[in-house]
DNA sequence: TTGTAGGCGTTATCAG
DNA sequence: CTGATAACGCCTACAA
């Protein structure tokens, strides 16, 4: 079935089925109800391959999918790539996947869907410092929307974010109202724009309310094992922390384990942890109060207390971006930073 | 640059381009090897639009991504999806994703996928008795592979599902090979496949050791408070089991409270778990032993021993179903049914 | 407002 | 084995 099945049936020429579909305002009211009724009752939907091949765009996007890393945050990616699915559909598009194992192989696949699928748009996760990719794509003016901010030049390009360091400043005075004051941070080497700024929110909070961070953070990889190994440091040290506040869940896991084993006794000033009427926790508050980042599964079914970033919404303002860029005039469209909430679980 | 820019620049005609690229048999050695360093220099990609147009294929597959359930089951699917984009990149095919809510939405969207995107396949998960989905694809020759047995007929069509019954019957021979008599189950409700099969695996092994499972069993909705309710139960019957095995990691863990919080008198003989040197584990062995299935990355993060399916593979062997049907003679290739791994933590 | 004439890049058919 | 020609379904002019 072709837009001729739907002319003949609507008494009416291909163009004025095409006007209908592209341009209704051409057409006048009465035609343009007819041939809707035709393109219904016929349930015709026009070829993408035939438009695409006249328009040169493909009304797809492309989104990667990593290799999941440690399991853990690895998770968080099937949330947002759902709402970016959902959010696409209802404007037009469609979600299209594909891998890399870094970013050199990242470039040629963008070659590849470019040249030969006309990918309309492409929306990148894990931007960081100097990043090849953005450089390639915004060198060939392939429209893009990065979820994490471009770190050197904040107007380089459509970005959505979520305010980590809000995240872990918001983690950081919930800790100081419940009467603590040292507070520690377990965060990645500094260098990558999310880590330091997970740690600038800790940082900035902590001297808002005049402590002096000096000595109570700690860097390292992602991990579980560095998690516990960083914590044991941080709470064995001269004067240790009273609380924990870590870069991800998984160093808040492997903190969680320090913490557990920490004597209640190291800690100055440590009140009792709010019960979270959560999920089932497997376990009592620990000693010393611990909070993760990125509202893993995991998180949810140990009690950990974690800060959740709205990822359904960060997918859905990609999205926004990447149409108003498609659709809209050649203007890049203003950033969005959204705020991550605080899930107050067992933990702390 | 189209197909003419290379035959020009390879001093040949566009149709001989177009057989080095599909039917490379047909052309002259040297003459292919012309036109194939002339693709190379020019750096030419064929045009999916337009070869679809004129093959009425698109050289994409579709999978659908679902509403994140509880966040504990959900994690799975993105390392599937990852098999997948991975295999079918290999195979010449890109993933495309799609959401929906229900079955009657997803038959929606296929027929839109079909119509507008001219999609080749569809690889669908989470099969269930009397599925409408396959049954409408199937009417309508639609070519399809399931993750997920057809529970009606094992020869409706082609299948990739992992033997949920052998691997419950691996945990549970595990727990009788340390001493266990009386070895719980907690599953879904009578009536799914998935579930019934699960059940089944452990029903057998049990019953090949000598021992009577009846009274041995309890069935819920999928959910930790559900699991730990219902381990209670089991635990505080008349003779209770000494270990418990899990239809999923969600009931899992909600048992694992439950069994955390059983003193150890209730246990016949509870041997000493192996310590597992796997991925820290925040807490010593339960009373009674759990194992769960699935192997998510709570289970990894708790430390619960658990029922691993090969996802990746699970997704490669789609692909290469789906692409059988696609690529080759028009016959139904046959089902591959993976075997699953017990992972051994803390907890059994 | 409607109809007609191209052409997007490819592959299939059919002569040479 | 190579070269010409038509056609896939649609959209964008342009003319009526």
């Amino acid at each position: 079935m072709t837009i001729a099945t739907v002319a003949r049936r609507a008494q009416v020429s291909r163009q004025t089925v095409s006007n209908v579909l592209n341009s209704p305002h051409v057409v006048r009211e009465e035609t343009r109800r007819r041939v809707r009724e035709a393109i219904d009752a016929l349930g015709y939907r026009a070829s993408q391959a035939a438009r695409q091949m006249r328009t040169g765009r493909s009304r797809l996007i492309a989104v990667r999918i990593e290799p999941t890393r440690d399991g853990i945050n690895g998770s968080v990616l099937d949330r947002f790539l759902h709402g970016l699915t959902e959010t696409a559909d209802a404007a037009g598009y469609r979600a299209m996947l594909y891998t890399a194992a870094d970013a050199t192989a990242e470039i040629a696949t963008f070659d590849d869907l470019l040249s030969a699928y006309d990918l309309d748009g492409f929306v990148l996760t894990g931007t960081d410092h100097g990043d090849p990719r953005t450089a390639w794509l915004a060198e060939r003016g392939v429209p893009f929307v990065t979820f994490g901010r471009p770190w050197d030049d904040p107007d380089a390009h459509p970005w959505v974010d979520v305010d980590g360091a809000a995240g872990t400043a918001q983690a950081t005075r919930h800790l100081l109202a419940v009467g603590h004051r040292r507070i520690g941070f377990i965060g990645w080497p500094a260098g990558s724009g999310v880590g330091d700024d997970r740690r600038a929110g800790w940082r900035e909070a902590l001297r808002a309310a005049g402590v002096d961070p000096t000595g109570l953070d700690r860097e390292t990889v992602d991990g579980i094992a560095e998690g516990e190994r960083l914590a044991v440091d941080l709470l064995t040290a001269a004067s240790p922390p009273t609380a924990l506040v870590c870069a991800s869940d998984s160093l808040a896991l492997g903190a969680l384990q320090a913490a557990r084993a920490a004597t209640p006794s190291i800690g100055t000033a440590a009140p009792a942890a709010a019960p979270s009427a959560g999920t089932a926790a497997p376990a009592a508050a620990p000693a010393v109060p611990v909070i993760g980042f990125d509202d893993t599964p995991v998180a949810a079914a140990v009690g950990l207390t974690s800060v959740s970033q709205p990822l359904g919404d960060a997918a859905a303002r990609c999205v926004d971006l990447l149409t108003a860029v498609l659709d809209g005039p050649p203007r890049t469209p203003a950033p969005v930073l959204l705020q991550p909430s605080l899930v107050l679980r067992h933990t702390a």
